[in-house]
DNA sequence: TTCCGGTGAGACATCAACGTCTCAAGTGGG
DNA sequence: CCCACTTGAGACGTTGATGTCTCACCGGAA
């Protein structure tokens, strides 16, 4: 019986988003495996974050592709891209935080390249007049990041409906709170 | 020399902020004591981040109430909250995601207040139609601290001006990223 | 059937952090 | 000045997770 490589990170995902000091044991577990296999096919836990990151940037990009961020109005790109993103959403949550632990040492370029292509959106969103110039798109893409945790973390405690997941975002980071005088 | 227990929290926050799995003997150097004083004072880890939890949730709450949140329109409250509780940001961020790991066990209610506090503020708003119906005062709290950490975490590493906190948090939650018409 | 590669279970040593304790030193109050 | 109290430093045992290893087992391929 050959191990399903990605199942095992799917589970692992899974568990991890919820537990984020989860044991490889309780990882093994989760993957319903063998810690000993576990560590066969990754090294340690560090290399086994550093494989979901992989697979969260991965998905990240996949979700970029998918949207296809240059078509449509930047309303239109990004109701796209978060519908995309959202069953990555818990892993990506769990990337994050796990990324901001890591002090400055060898971290994956990766986000790097998908930090540009994010910022890039929002800055063509500006170029077009689509987008308020006062908010930088540095913030703009911290603050998509921020309502996709969020967001994930408020559906997953049940504390709002996950069929909102796409909606809340778009429309909060986009149209705001505020009751506009039109509508 | 009596140790100022005050002083104490307020580096371990500050460290803890930046690298939430410190040691204990990490958070004893940082705050310039030994070790055994730092658990002479606070049984363990578990009590410093009890001691923390309350210092947060005591700070939360003296920024609630020093914005008077009935006071004025929505807008000028929620900057006045902002700006409040800028200094507790890194604090409140690291609370946040601490309070994620905990499973239902013994959690402190007292964020249950503050929630139900911060999310009353939003309904009023909607019920005086200055904030929209169709996003969620749940919603609208789980996103303002989205943002706050989101804010908090940019500014640290240098992503965005720090001068800008407020402003960023405030006219992205309320005004959303969408150019007007008007503006 | 017979191998062979991969697996699960468990034993084992290692290591880092924890929590406790002791003791010398220093401070402040009486 | 002296004493009570607190601190800093370090030693010590304990715990929990880690990483490695062995061995029996099983399924698929020859």
């Amino acid at each position: 019986m050959t191990l399903d490589r990605e199942q095992v990170l799917r589970s692992a995902a899974a568990l991890l988003t919820r537990k984020s000091t989860a044991t490889m044991d309780e990882v093994a577990k989760a993957a319903g495996i063998g810690r000993a296999t576990l560590h066969r096919h990754f090294a340690g836990r560090d290399a086994l974050v550093r494989a979901l990151e992989e697979l969260g940037i991965q998905e990240f990009e996949a979700a970029l592709d998918t949207a296809v961020l240059d078509e449509g109005t930047s309303q239109e790109a990004l109701r796209r891209f978060v519908a995309a993103i959202e069953p990555s959403a818990g892993l990506l949550s769990f990337l994050v935080t796990e990324n901001q632990l890591f002090e400055g040492d060898g971290q994956n370029d990766g986000w790097d390249r998908l930090d540009a292509r994010v910022a890039a959106f929002f800055r063509r969103g500006q170029e077009r007049g689509e987008i308020r110039i006062d908010l930088t798109p540095a913030w703009l893409t911290e603050a998509l990041y921020g309502l996709i945790s969020s967001a994930a973390w408020a559906v997953q405690a049940g504390r709002v409906a996950g069929q909102d997941f796409a909606y809340m975002i778009v429309e909060l980071l986009l149209g705001g709170a505020r009751r506009s005088v039109e509508q």
